[in-house]
DNA sequence: GTCTATAAGGTGATAGAC
DNA sequence: GTCTATCACCTTATAGAC
C-alpha cells in the first residue's frame, strides 16, 4: 500500500461525501494562495474566500493555519516521490542514465508546472516557514533525496557519471535548475516537456560543444 | 560613473556620520530579517530589534516598510550586477565561453553565498513581495538578464555552445542551478570555490562521462 | 457543517516629548 | 535622532446560534 493513501485521504473514510469535497477545496484553495503570496502573507479569509465559505468555518477541518500548511506540504511533496518512483520503476532493469535521468527530470517537472499548486507550493515557500513545520518535513524530503542519490551514486559507480563530480553538490544543482522553474516558467506559454528536454541535455552534456570541452 | 553610488550611498552626502551609520545598521539588520524569514513574517520590531533601536526609529530612515525592502533589494541586485559586469571585463577580449562561464558564476555565487545578505534575500524572496515592488525592481534585473543573454549568445555564434541549445530555458535554468544555492549551501561547511566549480562542470560538460553521451 | 459575533493580541504607522 | 505613547486596523482563533 502506497504512504499516498495516507495523506491523500480524509481521516475518516466514513464522512458524508459534502464534507470530503469541501474538505478538498479548501486544501486547494490554501495551496494556490499560499504558493502565491507565501504562508505569513496569506489570510485564512484569503483562502476562505477563494473556497467560498467563511472564515471560520475552515477550523471545522483544520485545527490551525499551520495545520491547512502542514497537510498541503504533506500531499506536494507525496505526489513527487510518487510520480518519479512510479515512472523510474517502470523502466527496463537495464536502463541506461540517460533514460533514468530523463524519466525522473520530467516526472519531477511535470508535478512542478502541471499537476497543480501542492508541489509548488511546498518547493516555493519552504525556507520561509516555520521550523517547526520544516522539521515535520524532513522524513519526506530525504526519502525524495535519498531516491536521486542511489540513482547518481549508482550511475557514478558503473561509469557513466565522471569521477571528478561530486554527487552532494551536483544533486542539489540539478534540484536548483528543476525547482527553480516555479519562478518563471509558465505551461501555457511552452509545453513542459521542452524544459525538461532542455535541463536533460545540461545536465547530460553541458552546452558546450563538442571539441569545445573544457580542459580540467 | 557606476549606478552603483546611486543606490548605496545615503540622499545627502553632508548627513552627519551617526545618521549614515545608523541608516547601514539598519539596512543590514532588515536584510538578513527578510532573507530568513521572508518579508510579511517578518515585523519591524523584528528589523529594529537587531538593528538596536526602536520600531518608530526606523522611520526617520524610511517612509514605510516597503520602502526599506526596496532600499534592501536595489543593494542586492546593484551588487551581483556590478561583481559580475566588473570581473567580466577584466577578462582578455579573446577569452574563451569557459573562461567567461567560469567567471560569472563564480562572481554570482559568491555575492550570492559570501558578500551579505542583501542579494540572497532578493533572489529568495522575490517571489513572495507586493507586485509593485517587484515591478520596479524589472530593469535592474532585466539589465542582469541582458548580461547572460549576450555572452550565450555570441557563444552560440562562435559554436561554442551546441546549436540545439535554447538559449532562453538553458538562462533560466542556468540561474536556477545558481540561485538554489541560498536554500542549501553554507559557506562555512564548504567553500564556495567548489560549488562553482561543480557548476562549471555542469553548465559545460554535464555529469555523464564521454562515450557515453546522450543520443539526440 | 456553516454561519455571525467577538475576543485577544499583534501590526504598521503617527504624534509629540526630549 | 531617538524615544514613549498611542491609534486604527487586521489577524488567528473561539463561542455559540442555526
Amino acid at each position: 500500500m502506497p504512504k499516498t493513501s495516507a495523506v491523500l485521504a480524509t481521516e475518516s473514510v466514513r464522512q458524508p461525501a459534502k464534507s470530503t469535497a469541501t474538505r478538498r477545496k479548501i486544501l486547494d484553495a490554501a495551496a494556490r494562495t499560499f504558493r502565491d503570496k507565501g504562508y505569513a502573507a496569506t489570510t485564512l479569509n484569503d483562502i476562505a474566500d477563494a473556497a467560498e465559505i467563511r472564515a471560520a468555518s475552515l477550523y471545522y477541518y483544520f485545527r490551525s493555519k499551520e495545520d491547512l500548511l502542514e497537510a498541503v506540504f504533506g500531499i506536494g511533496m507525496q505526489r513527487v516521490v510518487d510520480a518519479v518512483r512510479q515512472r523510474s520503476a517502470a523502466l527496463p532493469a537495464n536502463a541506461t542514465l540517460a533514460q533514468r535521468i530523463e524519466v525522473a527530470i520530467e516526472a519531477h517537472l511535470e508535478m512542478l508546472l502541471q499537476q497543480g499548486d501542492y508541489t509548488s507550493a511546498n518547493i516555493r515557500i519552504f525556507g520561509q516557514v516555520p521550523k517547526s513545520v520544516q522539521r515535520k518535513q524532513l522524513p519526506l524530503r530525504q526519502d525524495y533525496a535519498e531516491f536521486w542519490r542511489e540513482l547518481l551514486e549508482t550511475a557514478q559507480r558503473s561509469g557513466e557519471i565522471r569521477p571528478e563530480i561530486d554527487l552532494g553538490i551536483m544533486r542539489m544543482l540539478i534540484f536548483g535548475a528543476l525547482n527553480w522553474c516555479t519562478e518563471w516558467a509558465d505551461p501555457k506559454k511552452g509545453p513542459v516537456r521542452e524544459i525538461a528536454r532542455q535541463a536533460c541535455l545540461l545536465v547530460l552534456n553541458g552546452i558546450a560543444a563538442e571539441g569545445k570541452l573544457r580542459k580540467k
